[in-house]
DNA sequence: CGAACAATTGATCCTCATCAAACCTTGTGG
DNA sequence: CCACAAGGTTTGATGAGGATCAATTGTTCG
C-alpha cells in the first residue's frame, strides 16, 4: 500500500467514507500498473477485483461475436469500474477495460467490500447512486442511438467527453481521442465521424488534428445536439 | 390497505424482507388501478413514489424532442418499477411509465423505502442486485443496437419478451403485442418488424396474428438472434 | 354495419456503411 | 537529420439496408 487513503474520497463512492474506511481498503488493495493497450479484464472474467483508477484513462467496451467493438463508457482518474462483482455473487463482467494510456489502478478484492458494505450502510448508497447515473446514461444513450441521427449522435458523444475529460483552454475544449473511438462511442464508423468532424472543421465548430480534437465553439454543438428539426 | 404483505415477497428486491418488513411496506402504499394506455408517471416527474405491479402489464419508455419513443423495458406481475427516487434526493423520473393493459400497483413513498433501507441493508443490497441487471441487459441492447442488423435485433427482442412474459402452448410460445411496440423494443419501425414477421411466418417460425404471435420454433429464433455471418 | 385501429405490401429515397486509395503525422533508427 | 514505417486521417465512389410514404387489406368492437 503506498496510496495515501485519504486521496481515496475522491472517489464518488467513498466520499462519505471515514478516514479509518478509507485506511481499510488501501489495506486491502494491490496497486497495479498497466501499460497503454493492455486489459484490465475481459467481459466474462470471474469478477473477483473492482478497480479504482488512479492514473491514466482507460475504456469500458463490448465486444460482438463477429467482433465488432463498443465503447460503453471512459473512465477517467478516480473513477471505479468493475464494481458489479461486489453486489452479486460468482458475477462475471459483462464488459472488457482496456487501457487508454498507461495507467495504474487500485485492484480491491470484490469479497471485501462486499463485506464491508454489510455494515456500511452509506457505501451500498453511494455504490447505488452511482448505479443510477449509469443506468440513466445508458438509457439515454440506447434511445439517441435508437432515434437520432448520426451527426446529432457524434455530436452528444462529444459534449459527453467535453464534460467529463475535456481539459480547458483559452480558444475552446482540448479533447484526445482517435476517430475510432469517437465512432465506438457514438455507434458509427470511423469514416463517418471523419466527415462529419471535417464538416464541423470547414463551419468553423471545431478544429481536428492527429488523435485531439479542439471544440472551438461548444454552444455550436449544443444546438446541434439538441436541435428539434430533422 | 387491501393487499397480503405476504405477497410482496414475490418482488425480488423484497425476498429477503422478514414479515414484519412486508407488513409495513404494505402499510404504507396506496393501491392504484390504472386504464390501458394511462401513464403512471412521465420522464421529468420528480420521483415521489416507487410502484410494484400488482396485476396488469405496463412499460417504461423515453421520448425523444421529436416525439418518437424508446421502449426500454416491459414490466410484468410484481416487478417494481420507478424506484430511482429511493435512492436519490430529489430525483426525476429518468423514464415514463404506460400501462399495456388495465393495471393495479401498489405505490410506495420513495422517502419511506429510503428510511427503511438505512437500518436494513439486505433491502439496498437486493435493490443493488436489481440495478446490475438492469445495466447488464442495457449495456448489452445497446451493443446490440449498434452492432446487429435489424432481423436480428427483433429476434432478440421476442426471445426476451418469451422469456419475460410469454405463455406457454403446446404448439409455440404466445406473446401478446403491437408490431409498433415490437418496433420500439427493437430499434426500428413497425413496417421493418411486419415486413420480418411475415418472412418468418413464410419460414413456419411463427404465427402472426393481430396483436398477438405465437413462437412455433424458438430455437429457429434464437439461431438468427445468435448466427455469426453477417 | 361502419369506424377505428392493426397489419401488410409495394415503391421510392436517403442515410450511412463499406471499400479503396491516398495523404498526414509521429516517432524511430540508420 | 533524413528516410521510412506505422498508424491515424481524409475523401471519393458505390451500394445495401431500412426508413418513409401511400394505398390496401384485415380485424375487432360498439
Amino acid at each position: 500500500m503506498s496510496i495515501d487513503p485519504i486521496k481515496l474520497r475522491q472517489v464518488s463512492v467513498f466520499q462519505n467514507a471515514s478516514d479509518d474506511d478509507l485506511k481499510l481498503i488501501a489495506q486491502h488493495s494491490i496497486e497495479r500498473s498497466i501499460e497503454e493497450g493492455e486489459f484490465f479484464f475481459f467481459q466474462g472474467d470471474p469478477a473477483v477485483y473492482l478497480y479504482i483508477l488512479i492514473s491514466g484513462r482507460a475504456k469500458l467496451l463490448q465486444t460482438n461475436p463477429s467482433g465488432q467493438q463498443v465503447n460503453l463508457r471512459t473512465i477517467s482518474e478516480w473513477q471505479l469500474f468493475g464494481a458489479l462483482g461486489a453486489v452479486r455473487e460468482n458475477a462475471t463482467y459483462p464488459a472488457t477495460a482496456q487501457a487508454l494510456e498507461q495507467s495504474t489502478v487500485l485492484a480491491v478484492k470484490s469479497d471485501y467490500l462486499h463485506e464491508l458494505m454489510q455494515t456500511r450502510p452509506y457505501l451500498s448508497f453511494d455504490l447505488m447512486k452511482l448505479m443510477t447515473t449509469y443506468i440513466q446514461e445508458m438509457q439515454e444513450r440506447y434511445r439517441e442511438l435508437a432515434t437520432e441521427k448520426v451527426e446529432r449522435r457524434i455530436a452528444r458523444a462529444l459534449l459527453r467527453l467535453a464534460a467529463q475529460m475535456g481539459t480547458k483552454m483559452d480558444n475552446g475544449i482540448e479533447l484526445s481521442f482517435t476517430r475510432q473511438d469517437l465512432a465506438e462511442m457514438s455507434g458509427t464508423t470511423l469514416y463517418t465521424v471523419s466527415r462529419v468532424l471535417s464538416e464541423w472543421e470547414r463551419q468553423g465548430l471545431v478544429e481536428a488534428g492527429r488523435e485531439r480534437l479542439l471544440i472551438r465553439n461548444p454552444h455550436g454543438l449544443v444546438s446541434i445536439a439538441e436541435e428539434l428539426n430533422s
